[in-house]
Formats: structure tokens, C-alpha cells, sequence
DNA sequence: GTTGTTGCAAATTGTTTGCACTGGT
DNA sequence: ACCAGTGCAAACAATTTGCAACAAC
């Protein structure tokens, strides 16, 4: 895969992202989105994404990184989901291939793995959680837990350990 | 009200739960179990659990606070809820006054309050993320996100900040 | 040239761990 | 007495903050 191709495409994406954002484009903004933008997984911690950008360019520095995604957050183009265990990832708001913006998300509490789920899946779950506490829901913003297939049948063996 | 009395009542009470699930008794699991079973609230953090005992203890550590919270929750007298943020709730397994055992919570992103939900707010959710994802949902795990009724007539105004 | 951004180092918060000692049974 | 449980200090992970140097506009 020629990566450095791919990557001035997308940092040329990126800085057409931040203009239409209004945000100034500086050296670490560019590099922060581009590297989301390039990178298939859609689901990347401020961790991940200080790894990626740290591969091409090491003057980035850790806080920068968090302040950058905190940043494109506000200004629209990414998402943040709180995941178990209270790491924090962030996804673009208008992802090419999930199921429309404001789709949710579980995370399996065996190996950690987190799907995408259509926006509908809570079928009118937020109306009786409304009348039964007044809350008005934002599932969107916390994966839900769950286990997927392959830790199921795990679990059958060991029944298992919690998050 | 009479605290000494009170809370001897607890740690008898503590003292037959931890017998009951055949774990030793020691003074902090005492600690922490009868002021659990004390404090009105019903979910508490490790941190709020610790300052509870320490106002009458201080000489229950921390890390064993941590230790005897897990513990409890192995022995299946505890559950443990994950909120926002990261932080972790923990409250009794057989609550007086909730929904029954494998009840739901929700916490506002505003003011971080946590309320619980009837376990069936959820309809057939689980049904259809395993048809979309094969996830097993766990849905008690963790906290549903939303924003409180008093919370929301505030963002009214002030279209606002999120978690 | 200003004002917003960054890098760095250090502080915070919540939680865990290694280890020598102690207390429950 | 024996081993699980505890206190302590230190490690940890994720994230935040104050501040001086710096780079976009």
C-alpha cells in the first residue's frame, strides 16, 4: 500500500476538512485527521492515534493529540464514544461505511471489540426510559456491553470474569 | 439520627451476608459492607465507599476498599455498574428498594446523577443486537447516557458541552 | 503582530500491585 | 499455626493543566 500516496491525499482531505470547519490548519490538526482519515479502524483511542501519527512525525506531542481530538469533537468532525473501563474513542462523524451518524455501539467485555449498530436497534427503548425517569437518552454516547459470539462460546466453558 | 446504633445493626447484618457467602470476616469488610447497607445511597463509587468508613475508621487503606469491593462482588453480594467517565459504581446486589436484580441505569451527562431503570425498558433491544451483531447484550453493565429532565431545560439555553 | 496553538513537564484521578506483616479460623 | 487478608508505598493508565516558546492568519 504506498502510503506516503495515500497520506497526502488524505492530509490534503484533512485541510480542506478544517478550513470548512474554520479551524486553523496547523502541522498537528493535519496530521491527527489524516492519520484517522487514512487509518481503516474506525474506532481509535487517543492512544492509537498518537501511535499512527507518532510512526510519521514524533514532534507530535501526547497532549497536543488530546487536545486536537477534543477539538475536531466541537467542531463537528469526529465523535467520541466512552467505552468499558473508561477509555475514550473517537470515530468520524461521517464515517464512509457505519450505519449513519448517530448509530451506536457495544463493546464485547471479553476481548474488547466494538460494533457499530444501527441507529434503530433501541426501537423505542428512549420513550419508556423518558417516562419511567424523565431522562432523555443519548445512547449513542456510551457503547453498550455485551458479549460478542466468540466470547460467548468462551464463556460457556469459564463462566467468566466481569470488566 | 443514632449512628452508633445503627450502624452496629449494619455490621451484623454485614457479618451474616459475608458468612452467608462464606467469606472471612474481617473488620474492613465489615467496614465497607455495613456502611454500604447504611448510606441511603445506592451507588457508590470505591472512593465514596472509603470516605464513608473512614469517618468512623481511618485505618481501613484504600487499595483495601478496592480489594474488598471486587471481592464482594465475586461473592455475588455486590454489583458494579460503569459509568461515564470510567468511574465505577457499585451497589448491593438484593437492593431494598430497586427494580429487581438485573436492573438498568441511566446517568445524566449534565450533573452525573445516576437513576435506575425497570429492567425492561429495553423491549426486545437484546434480540435485535444479536441479530445485527451476534453480540449477547449485557445491557446492567453499564450506564446508559442521557440527560436529566432538570439537566435538559438547562441545555435549552445553553446548547452545551458533553461528557 | 496578535492571538491561537503547541511542547514540555508536572499534576490529577481512579485503580492496581508487590511485599512484608497481621489477624481470622 | 497457617494462609488469606491488610497496610503501605509505589506503579499505572488515561487524561489535564500552567506556562513559555511558536506558528497561523
Amino acid at each position: 500500500m504506498g502510503t506516503a500516496i495515500d497520506h497526502a491525499e488524505q492530509a490534503a482531505e484533512a485541510t480542506k476538512l478544517l478550513r470548512g470547519v474554520g479551524q486553523r490548519v496547523t502541522q498537528p490538526r493535519v496530521a491527527v485527521l489524516a492519520h484517522i482519515l487514512a487509518s481503516g479502524e474506525d474506532h481509535l483511542s487517543a492512544e492509537d492515534v498518537l501511535a499512527l501519527v507518532s510512526e510519521h512525525d514524533d514532534r507530535v506531542h501526547r497532549a497536543t493529540v488530546y487536545r486536537t481530538l477534543d477539538g475536531l469533537v466541537a467542531a463537528g468532525l469526529l465523535r467520541h464514544v466512552h467505552l468499558d473501563r473508561g477509555l475514550t474513542a473517537y470515530h468520524l462523524t461521517d464515517p464512509p461505511k457505519a450505519h449513519g451518524s448517530p448509530h451506536l455501539h457495544a463493546q464485547c467485555s471479553g476481548c474488547g471489540r466494538v460494533v457499530d449498530l444501527p441507529p434503530d436497534v433501541l426501537g423505542d427503548t428512549a420513550a419508556r426510559v423518558r417516562t419511567a425517569s424523565g431522562f432523555v437518552l443519548d445512547a449513542s454516547h456510551v457503547a453498550l456491553s455485551g458479549r460478542c459470539a466468540d466470547c460467548v462460546s468462551l464463556a460457556d466453558a469459564r463462566t467468566g470474569e466481569d470488566t
